[in-house]
DNA sequence: TCCGGCACCTGTACGC
DNA sequence: TGCGTACAGGTGCCGG
């Protein structure tokens, strides 16, 4: 199985459809599965018919979030879930069985399919309302965009009562971090998942921030697939899979610091990685 | 309003 | 061998 989208991933598959799809028009949108479109009260005919002609401006993101511009008020907006991709290829190829959506285009050439095994992904079309797709606009600015404010960030973290893992991954204050970047982030701050957000000192905050860009900032650069043809995968496989992870996954290893078998821990029924040295436990954990 | 918990889905790994 | 079960994960939604 082909790891799960994280953001730097998604950046990738944004900067492909920036170069193989924008400044394209559609000439005909199917839906293979109602599924794909369930956000969208048009239904998959309605998308479908939505999406033809449409003419493909920019491609743009927020966290794990893709959207393309179709005018300054409406966007095909993206979430590849678990297992979301997007293919560019030759429009005669066949359709392998996890296709949700195609799009063929009216210069003749690559088409787009939108594949997920999972099914988690999906795409709309939205409204646009001041650069950002309605069904989004609750989400937080993530932590590479020049948007993201750090003093906003530790003002609210500092007004929660909750953990910092479960802060990270909470969309509205930061996002685009997943569980892995998560466990990542954490271990380079030297924080335990369960600290209480409103017990972190300002120092620690923005040593968390600091090792969630260093993560990202990382991964996207090894993450990054070259396009060579119009006939790859727009996705990135080549994320995190390419990368030594410190914490994420490695339970019984050692920690790269102190040589201490790093600790899993359940976590909202998923897990938590850390080392139990360098990243002791809260007196008054938030688990 | 904030917070925690769960549904959604399917391929893989593992135990009996 | 084959079956059943646990697990992986992000996000929207619901109830307290």
């Amino acid at each position: 199985m082909s790891g799960v989208p994280e953001l730097p991933e998604v950046e990738t598959v944004r900067q492909g459809l920036e170069r193989f799809v924008v400044g394209r028009s559609v000439a005909d949108a199917q839906v293979l599965h109602p599924r794909a479109v369930r956000r969208d009260p048009a239904g998959p005919a309605g998308f479908a018919a939505a999406m033809a002609g449409r003419h493909l401006e920019r491609a743009r993101r927020r966290g794990k979030y893709l959207w393309i511009t179709l005018d300054d008020d409406e966007a095909l907006l993206a979430h590849l879930g678990m297992s979301g991709q997007m293919l560019v290829g030759d429009p005669e190829r066949p359709l392998s069985p996890h296709v949700r959506a195609r799009f063929t285009f009216t210069d003749g050439g690559a088409d787009l399919r939108f594949t997920d095994q999972r099914t988690f992904g999906h795409l709309c079309l939205v409204p646009v309302k001041e650069g950002v797709p309605a069904p989004i606009a609750h989400i937080a600015p993530d932590p590479l965009e020049d948007a993201f404010d750090p003093a906003v960030f530790a003002a609210r973290i500092a007004r929660r009562r909750t953990g910092i893992k479960r802060a990270l991954l909470d969309q509205s204050l930061i996002s685009g971090v997943g569980n892995i970047y998560a466990d990542e982030a954490l271990w380079h701050a030297r924080l335990h998942w369960a600290r209480p957000t409103e017990l972190l000192k300002p120092a620690e905050v923005s040593r968390l921030l600091a090792a969630t860009r260093e993560v990202l900032t990382d991964a996207l650069r090894a993450g990054g697939t070259s396009f060579d043809s119009m006939y790859v995968n727009v996705n990135g496989e080549s994320g995190y899979f390419g990368r030594s992870l410190e914490a994420y996954g490695r339970e019984g290893e050692p920690c790269s610091r102190c040589a201490t078998p790093i600790r899993r821990d359940t976590f909202m029924n998923r897990s938590a990685y850390s080392c139990p040295r360098c990243q002791p436990r809260p007196r008054h954990p938030h688990w």
